[in-house]
DNA sequence: GTATGGTTTAATGTTAGACCAGAATAATAT
DNA sequence: ATATTATTCTGGTCTAACATTAAACCATAC
């Protein structure tokens, strides 16, 4: 008869972590807060300053705070964005858990569901941001990064608007997977222009369904613009990967 | 004119992390090998141990690695799980920069998917496996905890089925986050049985068309599933969060 | 002979204290 | 006034030691 509870320990920094993390989530610091100095926080939590840099470390990579040195430096609470959500599917395509065929497959269905949430909440607003972002997809650009950046512009917005946060953290996702797709294949094949992104003006169809607030139509033209681009993907990333399988780009 | 590329400064623990880890990506370290001990990498990167060890955890909340104290103890290599976005979203949640209405929406674009691929995918292994878990669900149960379990183990199955791995991870992060809303929702309330589980069998005509192979009564069914069992959530979920918005599961 | 308990050992976990580096501010010299 | 320098507060890093853990080994009592 056990009456004995095992001691609970688990790492000091963890908990420092777990329970800086549970004062941001209850409100106690609020986003641009500034957390007290490692050295204050570890004579509070009565550990070492080590402890506390490796709690702030892991709340930094969790996207919860920021830290910058200085007199005027420190740990300042940020608000958590998607980014989390896109780092997390970037490790799991780096070690080869997810495909990019399977990224397209996925997209396929949720820039359907968000073009057509878009088209329902279409305002004069969101009509002329999608039209600048279709006129800037025609701009020079003098790098592949600064094209996707272009060519990107417009999935965000659609996201934006589809009023559905967990679709837009997925759509960025969806967007960091690609990107990284896009560029190692590019640096993979030595040629930029080989596996490039499509010509401007293929968004076309999908704002000029979601500016005229038909849902059903945006619907179908994500659909065929999503199977139209990621159709030669699949076969490519399949020969990259066989060919240079350890070039793939460094996580930030 | 800047000729000069900026000196690139990372941390230092950053730098032994990507290091590390594009050594177990090129697969020079395989799953279950096991790293250097910390005095051993502190030696052959130059660095203090203490940089390497903040490295080493850093691999670990990332999923890459576990680490064990004693003689036969160490960083051992893992497979990297689609945990990492399960908890990813987890964090959105909690920050409260998604909600459980959103989740329930895209519970039904995702779900529907997932149920059409599995009926394309149908063999008697997985048909028995399908059965043997609607089985599985009428089992008493003791804790909602294990209730949950056995009510989300066909999704599982199904989510495997599909055969897209990004589809997986998705509805892992899903029913991540719908276990945590459940919970939460049954520890503010105090009864468990207020905000339950559906009752067993409404997975039923799901698992029959799938078995069937019919895909498009298949998705059907999901999404029927999805909507019937999501439309008490949200407004439950507001409910919760305007009276105890501190009360919130913490992290594993 | 076996079971209990101590010892060794090799690894991570933690600490304390020192020093370095960077950025804002204050003081000072020109 | 302005440019320079010093101060100071912050995180970043290192060293060296000690603490904890868990496996393996060993010794002793029954």
């Amino acid at each position: 008869m056990p009456i004995f509870k095992p001691i609970k320990q688990s790492r000091v920094s963890e908990e420092v972590a777990e329970q800086l993390k549970q004062s941001i989530i209850a409100g106690h610091f609020k986003e641009g807060d500034k957390l007290p100095s490692e050295r204050d926080l570890a004579n509070d939590f009565k550990v070492s300053r080590v402890a506390v840099h490796e709690a702030l470390r892991s709340l930094e990579s969790s996207g919860f705070i920021v830290t910058r040195q200085g007199p005027t430096g420190g740990a300042y609470v940020t608000e958590l964005t998607f980014e989390c959500s896109v780092n997390a599917f970037r490790d799991l395509y780096i070690a080869e858990k997810i495909s990019i065929s399977e990224v397209h497959h996925v997209r396929r269905i949720v820039e359907a569901e968000i073009a057509s949430l878009a088209a329902l909440n279409i305002t004069p607003e969101y009509a002329r941001r999608l039209r600048d972002s279709l006129e800037a997809e025609k701009l020079p650009v003098e790098c592949l990064s600064e094209d996707i950046n272009r060519k990107m512009a417009v999935h965000f917005i659609l996201a934006e608007m589809s009023g559905n946060r967990f679709l837009e953290a997925l759509e960025r996702s969806l967007m960091g997977l690609i990107r990284i797709g896009i560029e190692t294949f590019a640096t993979v094949s030595g040629e930029q222009n080989l596996f490039t992104l499509h010509p401007e003006g293929m968004h076309r169809p999908i704002v000029e369904a979601v500016i005229a607030g038909d849902a059903e139509k945006a619907a179908a033209a994500a659909k065929e613009h999503a199977i139209k681009y990621g159709e030669n993907l699949g076969t490519t990333e399949k020969m990259c990967r066989e060919k240079k399988p350890q070039l793939l780009p460094p996580s930030p």
